[in-house]
RNA sequence: GGCGCUGUGGCCGAGUGGCUAGGCAGAGGUCUGCAAAACCUUUUACAGCGGUUCGAAUCCGCUCAGCGCCUCCA
């Protein structure tokens, strides 16, 4: 039996608001789309924790043997500002306030994306489409919603006419909402007469002569509207239905709602089967967001540059903070809440270093022992696959670091278990810190010729205690420790970490 | 105003109708020349008030507090 088939994975769905097992479309093969930034400006935490979501998905469906194919745009014409403005959009606005070509905004920030990114040691996405690199299936699309009926054009935009749309389908499914009550709530905004109804939203937005991005279409010069590319890219490289759309919980309404529309409106049929959403980041029980003004940008939080911290934390240490809770749940930012994350991240990485050294010597079996390492084993599996449990999965891993304690320090023999039993302790140890969660060694520079030059202070050390000198080797280890070398006194000898 | 979510021990955070989450911090112990690390043991809990139930932190209602979406946002 495959582990697929062993821990069928369970998610919580935003369509039907229930957790369900995952069945796949294909057998073994995954398709999964995940709305990524807009470049206009620095990726904050809360971006982050959104893609660390969606990579621990990819990264367990992948551990699982699906083979995933991972789309995550970048959406490289910004989305308007809002229905009321005069149609300039977020890039060509960052734009001329830099002085710089939109290309330019645009390949600055998606360039900072990817770094900060590769900082939290997220897997890139199979396929990652801009959207302006798909201008014309949009267009294809928007003309294919005005043939059919659902869209009209005003003065050089075109619109999604939700009433008309919402007759045969059901606008609202996905966030719960009904038309009747978005067309009476709500603000107002203004310079709405280019809609038939308040809740219609644009395809397509004629451009202004001062627009600098801008494509001619059947309509005249304009730009594609703010939900159309998604659409578009995900069924160009996942197909009309896909298994798994993510993205951020603010994203749901109108965002992803829209989407569904566009699809069901064009090919009469749900585009995804399974919706996830991931929950904000808040700083001080507020949600983290640029326009509030309270994100962190990643480097402010490496170096400890900002009112909040005391100082700086590695990108693995947020890592694992933020794996410490459910990708569903509101997670608060603050500066205990990452010092005990970071105890805890250094505790697991020391786990893992100790089970690399750990030597199998065949002992006297028992039974009971065997099967309580199975079960930490089947325990990784289950909380994963339980919509994505990275807490409970952590906790397990946990239970397994205490046991390769107790192994180095004697109190158990991994001898006791079958061979296989430990190897597979061993792999899937390993394979869960750093394949599934993605989680790393925070220091690179640990290198032969570090550990050989602190292996002779170490003896030189172990001489001097030897000969009762201890004055020489506290100084040995407090200079050691100065320059962020621990020295830890074990049964088997000294060993060493770097802080 | 509409829709929805949350409230867990000193802190962060899982969780299920009855069985120890976990991490950090605290206490005691083992080890150690001392320390650190490691290991063992251990204290503090489910916002308030009602209800359902043999039994609820877990289900229902109300109250209080906080948050999100309804406007670009992960």
């Amino acid at each position: 039996m495959s582990l697929k088939e062993q821990y069928p994975v369970k998610l919580y769905n935003t369509l039907t608001k229930k957790k369900e097992e995952f069945k796949s479309i294909h057998k073994d093969k995954v398709g999964m789309y995940v709305c990524g930034p807009t470049v206009y400006s620095d990726v904050h935490l809360g971006n982050v924790r959104t893609f660390l979501c969606f990579d621990i998905v990819y990264r367990y469906l992948t551990y699982l043997g699906y083979q995933v194919r991972y789309v995550r745009n970048i959406t490289d014409v910004g989305h308007l500002e809002n229905d009321a403005d005069e149609g300039e959009d977020k890039i060509s606005k960052k734009a001329r306030l830099e002085e710089l070509e939109p290309m330019e905004i645009v390949q600055r920030y998606t360039k900072g994306f990817h770094e900060v990114l590769s900082q939290f040691n997220f897997w890139p996405p199979s396929i990652e489409p801009s959207a302006t690199g798909h201008i014309v299936e949009q267009i294809e699309l928007v003309q294919d919603l005005l043939d059919k009926g659902l869209a009209y054009e005003t003065n050089g935009s075109v619109y999604f006419d939700v009433t008309k749309y919402d007759k045969q389908y059901n606008y609202g499914k996905l966030s719960g909402r009904n038309i009747e009550e978005l067309m009476e709530s709500g603000r107002d905004l203004d310079s709405q007469d280019e809609k038939r109804n308040k809740v219609d939203f644009a395809l397509w937005k004629k451009a202004s002569t001062s627009h600098i991005m801008r494509w001619s279409s059947p309509w005249g010069p304009g730009f594609p509207g703010w939900h159309l590319e998604c659409t578009v890219m995900s069924t160009k490289y996942l197909g009309e239905t896909f298994d798994i759309h993510g993205g951020g919980m603010d994203l749901v309404f109108p965002h992803h709602e829209c989407e569904i529309a566009q699809s069901c409106g064009s090919r009469g049929k749900d585009p995804v089967n399974y919706w996830m959403h991931s929950n904000m980041l808040t700083v001080n029980g507020q949600k983290m967001s640029k326009s509030l003004g309270n994100s962190f940008l990643p480097g402010q939080l490496f170096s400890g540059d900002h009112d909040l911290l005391d100082r700086g934390y590695g990108p693995m240490v947020v890592r694992f903070f933020m794996l410490q809770s459910h990708y569903s749940s509101t997670l608060d930012f603050s500066n205990e809440a990452l010092g005990a994350a970071e105890r805890g991240y250094k505790r697991l990485m020391e786990g893992i270093k100790v089970s690399r050294d750990l030597v199998y010597e065949p002992a006297e079996k028992s039974e009971g022992f065997e099967v309580r390492v199975k079960n930490m084993i089947d325990q990784l599996f289950s909380n994963l696959s339980d919509d994505f449990n990275t807490a409970k999965g952590l906790a397990a891993l946990f239970e397994i670091t205490t046991l390769m304690n107790n192994f180095k320090v004697g109190n158990e023999k991994p001898g006791v278990l079958s061979q296989e039993t430990f190897n597979a302790l061993i792999r899937h140890y390993h394979g869960f810190v750093y394949d599934v969660l993605g989680l790393k060694e925070e220091d690179e520079s640990s290198n032969q010729l570090v550990d050989g030059v602190i292996d002779i202070l170490i003896k030189l050390r172990q001489d001097a205690k030897a000969g009762k000198n201890y004055a020489l080797s506290d100084k040995i280890r407090d200079d050691l420790k100065e320059i962020g070398v621990i020295l830890k006194d074990g049964k088997g000898g000294t060993e060493y970490s770097l802080n």
